[in-house]
DNA sequence: AGAAGCTATCAAAACGTTTTTCTTCCGTCG
DNA sequence: CGACGGAAGAAAAACGTTTTGATAGCTTCT
């Protein structure tokens, strides 16, 4: 068991033939008698002898291996990514390799640079410090797909009807006062979330405050600091998170300073994790398609791989509001 | 960018040299002179040669990438796990490959088969459903360490002795009609779980009752299934729970049919994972030692991958309760 | 009966490295 | 001045496969 692993050569030493002969009965690319296929396939099995995975790769020049780069698991909507990645990669039998890159940049870079040497047939960027360009200029020439930036997939993703969607909501509802954390996972969504937070207020003809709009970074920290300022700031009743896991740390706040959700305080995020459906109050909040995003990551990727050209046309994804329980009426 | 990548007899031809003068000049195992250096340097950049991951493997027969199989990524437990192994891999210069099985059996054995082919040095597996047994035998001659089943890893963890500070406390606070749902990550420990859990009711002349243990599969369904058993069996004032997430599914199972915790029901969980400090009302659970399970988990393997013994004696690990807010004193 | 065509197998080249051994060229020393 | 030794680089072998081309031995057809 600590010897060295059998290789072809042995299994063909074994039998009494050639290797070509073992790699053709393997494979079925040519057609071997049965008496000496049935004692090759003896010779694998008491030899425990297995391919090697590298020899195979550099023959091949495929791995059938897409590197996926993303900085943590314990990010509950990277985790979704990296599951539904895998599902959607195994249809085309492709496998992940997942690459941690934790919170450094450098790390990432790293990790993309790694990927580069041939050990994967192509790349998915999860991470978003790093742009399109970085992520291809890094890679080589291997394809890559940075599927959290918006512009790159043949999918638009309207933010701008979705911050309609969840202000009109709020205002429904009687909110007038009403917050809003940044996530950097939605970049030019971001930006053009606070225009619309502009207008809209403009419409309505109340002032826009800048003190309530709170720059966040995904973590529950910055959920918390975000519900921190507003509140030193002035008192707000209602906040609004670029993702769940900020919304998260709203409602941590809102427990330790004893404000109570959503009676004193409403809240929405963004992603629909699975999480927003077990916290108390189940939270109020915007699906992201990941099912679609997903699909459509490795769709592009495999044309990428192919060579092939995404066919034109843009599809427009909905992000319907899911109404739990953390909004409250109190018009 | 679409055409071949450059080789290493590529940058040799360029500057005018042999394969092997480059090969050295890069990993300097031999002394190359400084011009023709300069030389290889500026083509490699030139070029933007990459060495063959593949290539480098077979020759080396080492590739310092180390496969963790898990189940889903979704499971904050094993998000914690995979980014805890990666940091603590990293520190020995080692890179997981993670390889997710899905939740099907067959999907776990092929992923180690596939391990097993030389595309890592060593495998972690964190499949709960297939013994050590099992993993080494699927891996054949490359090492294994499966650390969750407690017995492979020269650390103990005390699971009895959590069972009675759990029940010690919820006794102190005044409950007498308790119910636990197992997890099957625990195994032994489940076992012995309830074996102490008989001990500690008889010790209190308590009659035991079986319809309070119910058997969960460390899901948030699972832990909504477990209360609403009990339940209709009869009204218990405390679950306990082997994990965290079936404790959200107990909460869910609360919010829904408007049971209020911990007023009318106290919980705890196991395993202290992130999101058990940021539900409301915060779980009061144990810390499952991750940090020093994760380093143990490494140790062990490192050890394998030297053919080193480990040193005999055990550890023990504390796994001290994390008293937050969902277990009220009813005495 | 000889050419042609199969069939089953073997031999050799190739994939891109690393490593070991072999040259060649100098300078130095006795 | 001949031998020796060191430096710098070249050449070749090896890692374990796959694939292509070659080679026997048989059938089959004309």
């Amino acid at each position: 068991m600590k010897k060295r692993a059998a290789t072809i050569i042995d299994v063909a030493k074994a039998v009494g033939v050639s290797p070509s002969t073992v790699s053709h009965a393997i494979s079925g690319k040519r057609v071997i008698s049965t008496p000496v296929k049935a004692k090759i396939f003896d010779a694998i099995k008491e030899l425990d002898y297995r391919p090697s995975f590298y020899a195979q790769a550099l023959k091949n020049t495929s791995t059938r291996l897409i590197g996926v780069v993303v900085n943590e698991c314990r990010n509950p909507s990277a985790a979704l990514h990296l599951d539904g990645l895998a599902a959607e990669l195994e249809k085309f039998s492709y496998k992940p390799v997942i690459g941690l890159a934790g919170l450094s940049h450098e790390m990432g870079e790293e990790m993309l640079r790694r990927f580069s040497t041939g050990l994967v047939d192509g790349v998915i960027n999860l991470l978003p410090q790093i742009t399109p360009d970085e992520a291809q200029e890094l890679c080589g020439s291997i394809p890559v797909v940075t599927n959290i930036r918006e512009s790159l997939i043949p999918v638009v993703l309207d933010y701008e009807k979705l911050t309609r969607d969840i202000l009109n909501y709020l205002w429904s509802m009687g909110h007038r006062d009403i917050g809003y954390i940044t996530s950097p996972t939605r970049f030019e969504g971001d930006d053009r979330t606070v225009t619309v937070l502009k207008k809209f207020f403009a419409e309505h003809e109340i002032p826009f405050d800048g003190k309530l709009v709170f720059t966040g970074d995904d973590s529950i920290e910055s959920g918390i600091a975000g519900a921190a300022q507003f509140f030193a700031h002035r008192k707000v009743t209602a906040i609004f998170c670029g993702n769940d896991q900020m919304a998260f740390g709203v409602y941590r706040w809102a427990f330790e300073n004893k404000v109570s959700i959503p009676a004193d305080l409403s809240v929405i995020g963004f992603d629909n994790v699975p999480q927003s459906a077990t916290i108390i109050p189940p939270l109020t909040t915007a699906r992201f398609p990941y099912r679609e995003i997903i699909e459509h990551t490795v769709k592009l990727l495999m044309a990428k791989l192919e060579k092939r050209q995404m066919p034109p046309g843009k599809m427009i994804l909905e992000m319907p509001l899911v109404i739990r329980h953390s909004v409250a009426d109190i018009s």
